[in-house]
DNA sequence: CCCTTTTGCTTAACATGTTAAGTTTAGCGC
DNA sequence: GCGCTAAACTTAACATGTTAAGCAAAAGGG
């Protein structure tokens, strides 16, 4: 019960799709925009986000299994499965079997890796400040409170984390 | 020089990271989280998420050019003209040239692709419905006003709509 | 210990994202 | 009208999203 203010005047049972699509597209808009300033850093340096992503993760995790870096960087188990042949053939990161469990293939950094995040990091985080210069660093913030509280009642009324 | 690394406690510069992606990744979760539930309706209909924002678009923009529904229906020129081809050869849209201006392509709905929508729209109201109840219709406006008035902040601040 | 189920990827197949280049048609300036 | 630039797609090429199968290793159960 927002505003269910009639927009346009179409009565036949479809006023309320631009509500119903407003918020997943409102949040891929959003994100849209937020990456445009991040993707000509990225571009430059020759990584993809999702790429960008993973090797953050890898970061600030250190050596995990491929299954958890794919949850914690929000890529599926197919997509990891190839952006891990390139970017070990690039040099970037390295993966071996876990001894205990075969199953299992554990990732890691190189000092390649590390070095190239190294190098790239200070433009990333230069463009998220200009970021929160332009659109004010408390908006950001509400915005991230609303999103995770969002997410939390989501979590909290379906799937939390793992049932 | 695989594993070792100490996780935390690294103070080098790094400590930024995850602030900074916490906004495209929130972004990106939310939203995933959010498409979750409407998946099992589309994959039942046997449409994908962007083929399902393009033809709403169309229902609620009626007849347009292919560039005007690719900005609205948030995809890709280039994603857009594989998608045109196939939903034409479904029978759900029509396109033609535009006599005026023999550059641009005119896309509309059609009687079958209206039924479509008609008979699909009410069980993604009904997702969206449940959605509400379950996370609060006050915290999801809240969320769309701080999007939205995130992206009236970007937009303010460097490119409008069209400059 | 054998069999079944589950886990953790890996492949395959197809749609879309993303960037760059190419094509056709309009619009402009001279 | 001619030549040039821009506009509106379209194609191409490669990466990723998404779903469904497939495979080997680990866990359980009897």
């Amino acid at each position: 019960m927002a505003d269910k203010a009639p927009p346009p005047a179409v009565r036949d049972g479809f006023e309320l799709d631009a509500a119903q699509r407003s918020l997943p597209i409102a949040l891929l808009r959003a994100r849209e925009m937020v990456m445009e300033r991040f993707r000509p850093m990225l571009n430059a340096h020759d990584v993809s986000e999702q790429q960008w992503r993973v090797l953050r993760v890898l970061r600030e995790s250190g050596a995990i299994d491929a299954t958890k870096l794919a949850e914690r960087a929000c890529v599926l188990a197919p997509s990891l499965t190839r952006m891990l042949r390139s970017l070990e053939a690039r040099g970037l990161i390295e993966t071996r079997r876990d001894p205990k469990d075969r199953r299992r293939t554990r990732v890691a950094l190189t000092a390649q890796g590390d070095a190239f995040l190294r190098a790239a990091s200070p433009q990333s985080a230069a463009i998220y400040a200009q970021l929160e210069t332009e659109v004010g660093a408390q908006r950001i913030a509400r915005l991230l409170d609303e999103l995770n509280g969002f997410m939390a009642a989501l979590d909290q009324s379906q799937g939390p984390p793992k049932r």
